[in-house]
DNA sequence: TTTCACACTTACTTTTTGGTTAGTACTTGT
DNA sequence: ACAAGTACTAACCAAAAAGTAAGTGTGAAA
């Protein structure tokens, strides 16, 4: 773990009190993955290798280490089957599911305002 | 400018032919301020100063680069008034307009999600 | 002549995020 | 004995985002 200065500017705005309702969210989705995940997981619970087929561009670590936040920030659960081969599945908490209709605007504008976009 | 491996996955993700809708709008609304901004921007248009003591945790640079890329994507228009000292107006272009939905909703969710958050 | 207001810039550093490569654990099938 | 399948983890490195501190230009007012 690298040290940091407690007082930085960056600290205090990772500091919760000072954190305004925009800032919250960012931080809980923001970064390149996460809304990407949690789109994927709208319609259906997934497995790691799944997402991980179509998240094409992202790699396993990216994956794993955004599905650990989104777990512990409570947006998504994992449930493994305790067998082997390992098999776990991903799926939107009932908090995650609250973050649909911010999700669901994003893409959309997404789609009306990038001509050359495509599914992912 | 600094150079960069043409074919490292960063710019693989960063180049627009492979984007989907969703990492669209993550380029254009993404990081610690641009939303910030844009909703601070809903009601009226705002001086550069005034941006500045609104978003107390942020610095001039950050708000001025910030801005420049909200301009140069389309989503803010800057009105330079040519007066000394200088009068500088921001305001949503229609583009930026059509993300009002979108920042209403994240706003709204982290209001409702984050027990500690503050305006700002 | 100096100071002030305003909207920025510039050069540099730190912090955060993302990527590469390799490897782990466990059991079944060959 | 070894490869296959699945879901990861670790060590290290690169790039992007954010922050710090200082400075710029203009004209009018003190």
């Amino acid at each position: 773990m690298a040290k940091r200065k407690e007082n930085s500017t960056n600290s205090l705005n990772n500091n919760v009190l000072t954190k305004c309702p925009m800032s919250f969210t960012i931080e809980m989705i923001g970064g390149r993955w996460k809304t990407i995940i949690l789109y994927q997981l709208r319609n259906e619970p997934l497995r790691f290798g799944q997402l991980r087929k179509i998240l094409i561009l992202t790699t396993e670590k990216m994956l794993a280490q955004q599905l650990k936040q989104l777990e512990l920030d409570g947006l998504v659960v994992r449930d493994a089957k305790e067998i082997i081969p390992p098999h776990v599945e991903y799926y939107l908490s009932e908090k995650g599911k609250t973050l649909l209709p911010v999700l669901e605007a994003m893409a959309e504008w997404g789609k009306v305002h990038n001509q050359l976009s495509k599914e992912c």
